[in-house]
Order: structure tokens, then sequence, then C-alpha cells
DNA sequence: ATAAAATTAAGTATTTATACTTAGTTTTGT
DNA sequence: ACAAAACTAAGTATAAATACTTAATTTTAT
């Protein structure tokens, strides 16, 4: 049995979450909280195993309630109520530590499987946010981070996008027939491709090739 | 109108998908392939907006594919298809560069919302993998972030002093006759040494080479 | 609409690399 | 001292890269 506190200023609100979850076995609401001070007087006597709670609220908002739940009460899970998906509000609640992040407009489903996975010591955070955690959090290896990078030479040239195309190829090492494969051109057409490359950065070699296509940061 | 292509095995997948997709204004599947290789070349031939590809394929899966795709048309969004919530897969799919991941369970609106959002330039990540990339990617003030672990693979083979001088010099993209005046043997030498280095390492070109010396940690 | 730029690809000759094999000459370990 | 391992390098045949040129399409920009 999961026993969950809610926390949302809007009576309303809150009982249509305890409607959603409640004919839900498994899940059971145990007390509720109006504002984020209140929600942690209740947190502290009930020790819940899901804290749910809307960021918007008077007195204290969801966001500094977590931040001081997570201080004290480590394993209550915590998971954020939002109307809309904004940046702030997803970015603030990671940092302060909530389990999860889920937005009103959720389906039945999604609400009970975001309960389920915090109290089970996972998080949820609803796929309509994920584009923030991706662009603030993740640094995959083809995601931005905004590395600062060193300056590049200037170009004395100017390549086109099918030579940059060949050029990141032909940096991978792979041969002309390969290349062709790959792009579906003739052999020949890589050939030439690679011949212009060769002439444009005025290497001699493979060798030089790559270290003028780093140079310039062609890489 | 968004342009997608469809990679998946199974043609009922496919067609289930595009029905799902395709009774929606905006999203049209322009072309198909049954698995990564076929993607790259449907993908190099089309350059779709959004390429949505399953990740267990033969002869090449998704997640390589979209890892080349990535690589060399930088504004093809990817979304990435998989059965189950496997943390490898997510984790992989990620450091490929993937725009976007779903389960193959997901409802007729999230899989439009994430067409809609990757080719609009955000993210789609489910819900139900967001506790995979939290625990792997994101350090929230209460979240761990794991160090890159170097674990270089047992060498099958022992390299001959020689040999790793030779191997230097090919990393170095240096061919035969510039490797043999500086180590100031004939020609037919160095290639003989290239050719064992070749064979030790099992490497039918410089490209798997590299890979196999980064592998080894003899760079 | 049309000129400029880009992409495609063939032709030709020369140089390198690949894929081996064989084999003479050092080094090195015990 | 002496066998094993390592280094050297030639022979041969095939495949690929290099170094160009020419030129027919296709795309792009004005």
């Amino acid at each position: 049995m999961i026993n969950v506190v809610l926390a949302d200023d809007h009576v309303l609100v809150r009982d249509g979450i305890k409607a959603l979850l409640e004919d839900q076995t498994g899940i059971v609401v145990i007390d509720e909280a109006s504002n984020g001070k209140e929600a942690l007087e209740v947190v502290s006597k009930n020790k819940p195993h899901v804290l749910i709670i809307d960021i918007r609220m008077p007195e204290m908002n969801g966001i500094e309630a977590v931040a001081e739940i997570k201080k004290h009460y480590k394993d209550v899970k915590t998971l954020m109520l939002s109307m809309h998906d904004s940046e702030e509000y997803v970015v603030k609640s990671i940092q302060a530590g909530a389990d999860g992040y889920l937005l009103k407009g959720a389906s039945k489903e999604e609400f009970i499987k975001a309960v389920n996975k915090v109290a089970s010591g996972g998080k949820y955070f609803t796929g309509d946010v994920s584009s923030i955690i991706m662009n603030n959090f993740v640094n995959g290896t083809a995601t931005k981070v905004e590395e600062p990078k060193p300056v590049a030479k200037e170009l004395p040239f100017k390549l086109t996008k099918r030579e940059k195309q060949i050029l990141s190829l032909v940096l991978e090492l792979k041969n002309n027939k390969v290349i062709a494969e790959e792009l579906q051109i003739s052999k020949r057409t890589a050939e030439v491709h690679r011949f212009n490359l060769m002439k444009k950065l005025e290497a001699k070699n493979l060798q030089e090739l790559t270290n003028k296509a780093k140079d310039y940061q062609l890489i």
C-alpha cells in the first residue's frame, strides 16, 4: 500500500486527484495540504511514501517545500504537479531533488504509473518535459552543452554541403568505395570530391587532410 | 507537412504506425526500411524530417544507424522505438544522439506529440524512460553522476616493439613509404609489419585498425 | 530565365596498398 | 650455445588511391 499526501491549494484539484488514485487498489491518500508550509507539517507528521505537490501555491511554493523536505526526509518521494511545462519550474524541481514531474492534464494511467514508479524508488518525468531535461541536463554525444570551443582558423575557401559530407566520411578513414555506397553515388564521384577536398585544403595526403580539417574545425 | 521515414523489420508494425500517423494531417510517411543499413540508404536518399526507427533490427540495429545518421545528416531528427524500457538501449540511444524515445505501446496521442516535438527541434522521451535518464545523466541535487570507466579490453595477442612503433605511425595516417623512410627500413618491410598488424588486430581496413587500437588502448 | 555553382561521372596514367609467401639475418632468452 | 622469436626484405598479383581533365546534368541564386 502506497501512502500519499496531496498538496494543492484548490480543493477541487485535490478531490479530482484523490478520485483518480483511490479507486486504484494500492494507493491511498492519507492526508492533504493547501500550501507549502502545511505540506511540510503534514509530511513531518505522517511520513508518507509519496508527496504529490503542486508548484504554484501561496505561503511557500512546491519547489521550496520539496527542497526542504528532501533535506530532512530523504525517503519521502516527491512528485511535482504543474499546469504547464515551464522550463524554470522543471529545472528548479530537479535541482530541489524532485522524483517526478507531471502535468495536470495527465491521464489517470500516467498518474498511477508515476506514483508507483516514484514510490518504488524510480523517477517519473512526463514526456512533455523531456525536452527541457535533455537541453538543460544531458550532454549525450550529440547534444549541446555549449562547449567553449577553440578559435577556428579563417577559411580561405568554402566547402560545399556535399564536400563537407564526404570530408566527414573521409576523416572516418572510409575509402571511396565505401563512401560511394553509403551516399549512393559512383566511386568516381567520390574520388572527385576527395580530390577537390585535397586541393582546397592544400593537403597532399590523408594525414595533412585530417590536420587541416582539425585546424579549420571542419571536424 | 512533416516527412517521416519508418524503419522496423516487421511490416505489420510499420503498417500500424503508418495508420496511426497518417490519418493525422501534417504527418506523412514517405518511405520505409526494414533494417539499419536500409534506413541509412533511405535517409540519404529522402532526407526526411523525422526517422522513426526500431532498435532491435537485423543487419544493423537502430542505435548504430542513428549514430551514423547523426554524423552525416544532422538535421534529420530521430525517434527511437523500443519494446521495453531497457537501460542500455536508452543510454546508448541518447549517446548516439537520438531526439526521442518511445515505447511501442505508446498511444496515438503520444506518438503524434512525439513526432511533432522532435520535428520542431525539441526532444521527446516518454515518461517511462525518464527514470533511466535521470539516473544516468542528470545530477540534480540528490542524484549521482557516474564517471565513464575507461576499461581496456584484454589483448588476445601481443605486439612486438617494432609493431607498436609502426602501429603508432600507421595511426598517424602515414603511408608505408613515409614510415619506411622514418625508420630507415625498406618500404617492403613496413608493408609486412602493417600486414601483420592487420592480421593480429583482425582489421580489414584502416578504419577498423584505428577502432581496435582504441579498444585495446594501444593509442 | 539564365548564368553561376554544384554534383555527377567517365577516361587515363601512375603510384600505393593489400594479401600473401618465402627466406635470409639479427636478437634474445635460458 | 642454440633454438625461438623478431626483424628484415624480395616476389607476385590484384585492388585501390592519386592526379588530373573533360563534360554532361542538376541545383541555386538573381
